[in-house]
DNA sequence: TTGACATGCAACCGTATGGTTGCTAGTCTG
DNA sequence: CAGACTAGCAACCATACGGTTGCATGTCAA
């Protein structure tokens, strides 16, 4: 994942789709049960919820668009699982803004100090 | 931020308005150019954009709300500045669930080697 | 005081999003 | 085989979202 191969506006249009994918309590709750490890069914993740299966089957197709979560057909049964890869991008993405943020307050005190 | 005051779902329910602000492209460049430490007019903001002023008023309302951003009236200007508090905790979020997820991969190994 | 400048407010528009219902099709299992 | 279970597809609906235009308001400066 290099920052030198990539412009600041490019890896922006990486990480919106990532976010718009996490703007969902559903989802979230999708993904908090899926990174436990176990592959669940739409049906197994239905349960519990007060959705529809074709309303948690949508937000399984958001998740699945934005690769944070893939599908494994399994006989007559759809077994989704995690993929850690995006949620370590929005990791990198925290990272990178908030020691910009940092950078800035320490030039600033410095300056301030002088 | 404790983890121990809050269930699971509270703190989604706190998550996901986050990841909604920065679901777009637009305020991620906001956030970007915020980030650097200066504080920005409106006008400046939209200045480089292909957008109106008022749609990128609307978005920073947005980001705004989701307290990414705060905003000082300074004359007949308005000058927002960057809040990194909800940028931390999109790093806190990346963190546990990726944290979640080795440990379920740490403990299928432990069980396939045993 | 009078422009010019920086915003705010409101209405409007097209499209995306989250959700539902109804129906169809594959797959186990007794 | 028949029934139960898991899932997919399509249509439909209300609302949210991103964006625009038009107009009103406050503020600075010559």
């Amino acid at each position: 994942m290099s920052h030198k191969t990539s412009s600041a506006p490019q890896r922006r249009r990486a990480y919106a789709p990532i976010f718009a994918a996490l703007a969902d309590e559903t989802r979230l709750s999708i993904v908090a049960k899926l990174s436990e490890g176990q592959h669940r069914s739409i049906a197994q993740l239905t349960e519990g919820t007060r959705l529809t299966r074709q309303a948690v089957t949508k937000h399984l197709r958001v998740l699945e668009r934005a690769k944070i979560v893939h599908s494994v057909r399994a006989g007559r049964e759809n077994l989704f699982e995690f993929d850690p890869a995006p949620i370590r991008q929005v990791r990198e993405y925290a990272d990178v803004v908030s020691e910009q943020w940092d950078q800035a307050l320490a030039r600033l005190k410095a300056f301030v100090e002088e």
